[in-house]
DNA sequence: TGGCAGGGGCCTG
DNA sequence: CAGGCCCCTGCC
């Protein structure tokens, strides 16, 4: 067990952030047990004191993971003063954190998220890991996100029984493709965000949103801003300006523009502040929302 | 209770 | 660009 003082740093908020599926709540209190690849911690967290439950040759790895190096607080001085809303989020916010989150575990999460809810994406993860990860040697009952070889165990039909729908056929090119090494991690790991977007979007089932999650959150390209239902929804409510706006100019491209207006002065770390908007809106109570 | 809308979208025509 | 898609959940 080692204890660290951290600041901007919440467990309970990294959580419920959106990111990760595998974090869940311990039965003691202020506690959660983590579950990335083959990797288990148990964290608890009191103030600014952190306990990580592990072993110290752990510990490296849960720094990483939770990009502890990182200074958040810069991030957020960097918030343009102007921008009542983004300020307003980001203090409601300011534990949240970007994970270094396990690739193949991202691209295979966020091709199941498609059209889900996150209790849902929840839901289909942990029973692929109790169906094809592997018992893991710790306390309970907790199972690695399978690996390539291991998910391919799984048929069409299996999991279609899954209940993944539509996103069967896609986890199932995945795995192919990952085993015949046409999907290369270790190649995809070595490319810049603009390549790494166009490489993942290449493949079945992974369009642009799906990619930027997997940017941002497999693979630390902190720059990329996916764009999903509610960012969308956000951008427009708060950020188009109702006056200017062209009756039949494509939504799409209207976020385009707002995103480049609005965001483009954070170019190298956006992605951080699309997931302090996010986490604010699905977190934050009416009372503390602004004026609609 | 049943029907409908929508969910951290993507593929096809 | 429009339509369809698997299935679940929340809402009326």
């Amino acid at each position: 067990m080692i204890q660290k003082t951290l600041t901007s740093f919440d467990l309970k908020q990294i959580a419920d952030s959106g990111q990760c599926f595998r974090m869940l709540p311990a039965e003691e209190a202020n506690t959660y047990t983590v579950i990335s690849g083959p990797h288990f911690l148990k964290a608890a967290q009191d103030g600014q004191t952190v306990t990580f439950f592990c072993e110290p040759e752990e510990l490296p790895f849960w720094e990483r993971y939770f990009d502890l190096d990182t200074d958040y607080d810069a991030f957020r001085k960097a918030i343009n003063p102007r921008d009542a809303y983004l300020k307003q989020a980001a203090d409601f916010g300011q534990g949240v954190r970007i994970l270094r989150q396990d690739l193949w575990e991202m691209i295979i999460t966020f091709i199941i998220s498609q059209q889900q809810t996150i209790p849902s994406i929840r839901r289909r993860v942990e029973d692929l890991s109790h169906a094809y990860g592997s018992r893991l040697p710790v306390p309970g009952t907790f199972y690695s996100f399978p690996s390539p070889e291991q998910l391919s165990a799984a048929s069409l039909e299996d999991l279609l029984a899954m209940k993944l729908g539509y996103r069967a056929k896609y986890i199932k090119r995945a795995c192919e493709d990952a085993c015949s090494g046409r999907l290369d991690l270790s190649y995809l790991g070595s490319l810049s965000y603009e390549d790494a977007m166009d490489y993942l979007t290449g493949f079945y089932g992974i369009g642009e949103k799906v990619a930027n999650c997997i940017c941002l959150f497999g693979l630390h390209h902190i720059d990329a801003f996916p764009v999903d239902t509610w960012i969308r929804k956000i951008l427009m409510n708060r950020y188009a300006p109702k006056s200017r706006l062209p009756k039949d100019l494509p939504q799409s491209r209207v976020c385009e523009a707002l995103i480049q207006k609005h965001f483009s002065r954070y170019r190298g770390f956006a992605g951080v502040m699309q997931q302090y908007i996010f986490y604010y809106e699905r977190n934050a109570g009416e009372d503390l929302h602004g004026p609609s």
